[in-house]
RNA sequence: GGGUAAGUGCGCCGAAUUGGUGAAGGCAGCGGACUGUAAAUCCGUGACAUAGAAACACUGUAGGUUCGAGUCCUACCUUACCCA
């Protein structure tokens, strides 16, 4: 199912063959958590004009609403939102972390106050799975607790052999919905996740551990959790030698446009971050020459459109004076031309870094831009 | 001409108990943050200054009462409304 085509260094150029299409890879999997890019861009933008493969959706919103049941009555997500791609569901267990102060976690899983109505929610392996079979997602996640940054030592150990037996459940549980008549996606894919805090010991441990369960690809969480970003590439290089080489790595809610180039210079495949949507929302824009605050007035009349090296249909058509008024003005069509530049941006980054790749040439495409992607913007 | 009400820091709005620390807060402007989305959100922001201290400045204007005034008194100015 996963082969990887070229290589350049620890850099991989797959591609990754679902029943809902190829997925080219390194991949930027586009974050639409309630089945919508926050924002206003929809699945059509997103295959037209945003150069998009893989669409990520989230287990515990869909539940809270409009609930699984809902869209499996709908045939699943991919009739629901008309994305006809490849789509990844997050198990929830992300929640765990950011919804802290909403949540107790148990052996049999992790009890929630609804975000949205305080209502109890008790979800575990089991639960994540049929949620998640019901969206009938193209790759499920397994339900992991991702730990927060920092940690002691002995509860990331408690919490790393917790997720592994989650993990098993979950292996259990996806193998019996797959099999059922009732079934909408009866092909769907397990990804297993990495823990372990920034303990190297832990995720060496917990990574020689989980791949001997039988997942399509692996992912590594829990990381871009507070730590600094030198920690993050560090425990990246200390776990990537334990990841089999013939699946897919996914390095889960990363991240800059720097951290995507220094991830998959050590071996990533997969990537996913809310990043270039939220950002946009708040006039925070990718270019080629670096970041771009577009509310400055710097751009008040200015003619320019927003990355003269882009070619996503926002800079195609508009200045980046008009963008900016927009802002300003509140208007609506601001945040959905700069959710659909910033997506463009990412997918076009990683289509680029396919490209080196495949040429021989990604070190010095990651030399030129890791630290210019990660500059200000000159102008 | 007479009467009533009101004027608050940086453009606008606006709070301030019976007078009691150098006047809350909001908007706008300007800048920043954001990493498997409780986020179209949050933070900072009078001026000057690298920063701190000192100094300077504060309720239309000018006086007065008082230990102390945005709050009370007097005059004037401005605005709104009402009566001629």
């Amino acid at each position: 199912m996963f082969k990887v085509l070229a290589q350049d260094g620890a850099a991989r150029r797959g591609e990754f063959e679902t029943v809902h299409g190829k997925i080219q890879t390194p991949v930027f999997m586009n974050v639409g958590t309630s089945a919508a890019i926050k924002g206003g861009v929809s699945s059509v933008d997103l295959k037209n004009e945003l150069k998009c493969q893989v669409e990520l959706c989230n287990t515990y919103h869909l539940h809270v609403r409009p609930s699984d049941e809902v869209i499996y009555k709908m045939g699943g997500l991919h009739k629901f939102m008309n994305w006809d791609g490849p789509i990844l569901t997050d198990s929830g267990g992300f929640q765990v972390f950011s919804l802290a102060s909403l949540r107790k976690i148990k052996e049999e899983g992790v009890y929630f106050s609804s975000h949205v109505d305080g209502r109890k929610i008790f979800m575990g392996p089991e639960e994540s799975m049929q949620i998640q079979s019901h969206l009938a997602s193209t790759i499920a996640m397994a339900f992991d607790e991702c730990v927060e940054n920092p940690a002691e030592h002995s509860y990331s150990k408690a919490s790393c052999e917790r997720t592994t037996r989650w993990l098993l459940r979950c292996k259990a549980e996806m193998d019996r919905l797959n099999s059922l008549e009732t079934t909408i996606n009866r092909h769907q894919l397990l990804f297993g996740i990495n823990q372990g805090c920034t303990y190297d010991d832990l995720r060496v441990e917990h990574m020689k551990r989980i791949r001997e369960i039988d997942c399509a690809g692996f992912a590594i969480g829990g990381l871009a959790v507070g730590e600094p970003t030198d920690v993050m590439y560090h425990v990246i290089e200390q776990v990537e030698p334990y990841m089999p080489k013939d699946k897919p790595r996914y390095l889960m809610g990363v991240g800059t446009p720097s951290n995507i180039i220094e991830a998959v210079y050590r071996g990533i495949d997969f990537f996913d971050c809310v990043m270039p949507s939220r950002n946009a929302r708040h006039g925070t824009l990718f270019t080629w020459n670096g970041i771009m605050h577009i509310k400055n007035k710097a751009y008040e009349t200015d003619a320019k459109p927003i990355d003269e090296q882009c070619g996503c249909p926002v800079c195609k058509n508009f200045s980046r004076a008009y963008v900016r008024h927009l802002f300003k003005s509140e208007e609506q069509l601001g945040g959905r031309l700069a959710v659909m530049h910033n997506l463009y941006f990412y997918n076009t980054l990683t289509e680029k870094i396919r490209e080196n790749i495949e040429q021989g040439t990604y070190t010095e495409f990651r030399s030129k831009y890791s630290p210019l992607l990660a500059s200000k913007c000159p102008e």
